[in-house]
DNA sequence: TCTTATCTACCGATCGTTCGGTAGGCATAA
DNA sequence: TTATGCCTACCGAACGATCGGTAGATAAGA
């Protein structure tokens, strides 16, 4: 049924479950995605989720916590091989927003889920893990150089906000890409949008 | 038990569930919500919620339709004595993170929910009642003197954004007022951050 | 033989929802 | 005045489905 023959994929057991499991909880929302769900879509049964991850909270935080590492780790690559301020808070806001988009449905989660819904048991970690990600934010903000009576902290809350809005509207294909969405925000907050 | 004497509360059944229901699904989410709690919450027994509402998605509609009319009913009334194109576009700005963050917890559903989440049977509606609402700011933007080459279409998209990213950091008391931040905001874009 | 991965079968809890019924207010008819 | 009947508001009990999670068997590989 699922399939026979020597399978060439390296796609089974927890690997193949948390990718399988990023998607639904992304799709459906984490209550909706049930253990049961995310079973049948990886081929096996609910039970064998049990042998991988001692609860529903544990998968959900591999998934989530392995998207967080890896859309930061994206970012910080985007930046590390340019030197002027504008140009690498650019990098970094195209690679956010590309993140959100493009790469893995899990990445959307830290952004759909208001904070005071994170599952309780993992909520210090999956904030930590959120302040960890905007720190990157905070310094890149910090080291542009900016007109005087800037508040840099609420300059960068409204460009990841501009920057996150995406995953509600945006539909591949129409009114442009990820990444030149990024660069108009960036460059309409730069220099601003009035006559 | 729960009250005697003539009470000058007009707060019983169907408007008092409402405003419950509208609590709960804010705070806890649509799913984790239950008839129950609800119920409950309203000090009755979740056999009677079914003498209001039809199902768990007629209640939640209700509440949602309500909510929505209410913030576009807030944002029109403050624009309504406003000329100026950019003071008009500023107070429906304000009214828009205000109505978010300071009046009920529901109008915050439509920008926690994601789309692909939405009830099935409520999706149209709901679009709709969406649609209504950012139309406003579709008519703000188009009457705003701007730069050539602006994109008023990403503009707004980057300014809801913004503004509606509150919802997952603003704590009262911390940074300033939703209004202050509106009013931030809208100038950063305006004249630019840039040197 | 021990481990790993998987299964079938099941548990108690909770979900949205339905059902039959009751207590009291109000109106009409006897 | 009393009786009848309908209406609104509400309840306790239960339905079938589904939830997260567990126990124990099995089959294959080292």
């Amino acid at each position: 049924m699922k399939d026979s023959q020597a399978q060439p994929q390296p796609d089974s057991g927890r690997e193949r479950l948390l990718r399988v499991a990023e998607k639904l909880f992304g799709e459906r929302g984490i209550q909706a995605a049930s253990i049961r769900d995310i079973a049948a879509a990886a081929g096996i049964r609910s039970a064998t989720v049990y042998h991988y991850f001692g609860s529903k909270d544990e998968l959900l935080w591999c998934v989530w916590e392995r998207s967080g590492l890896q859309q930061r780790a994206r970012v910080e690559a985007a930046i590390e091989d340019i030197e002027a301020p504008w140009e690498r808070f650019l990098a970094a806001c195209q690679a956010h927003v590309e993140g959100l988009l493009d790469w893995g449905p899990a990445n959307q989660l830290v952004f759909i889920v208001p904070p005071w819904q994170y599952p309780a048991a993992l909520k210090d970690r999956i904030v930590q893990l959120r302040d960890r990600y905007e720190s990157i934010f905070v310094q890149l903000v910090d080291d542009l150089p900016l007109r005087e009576n800037v508040d840099r902290h609420h300059l960068r809350l409204a460009v990841l906000g501009a920057l996150s809005w995406p995953i509600y509207w945006y539909s591949k294909g129409r009114g442009g890409t990820p990444s030149s969405f990024a660069n108009e925000v960036v460059d309409m907050l730069r220099v601003g949008v009035g006559e």
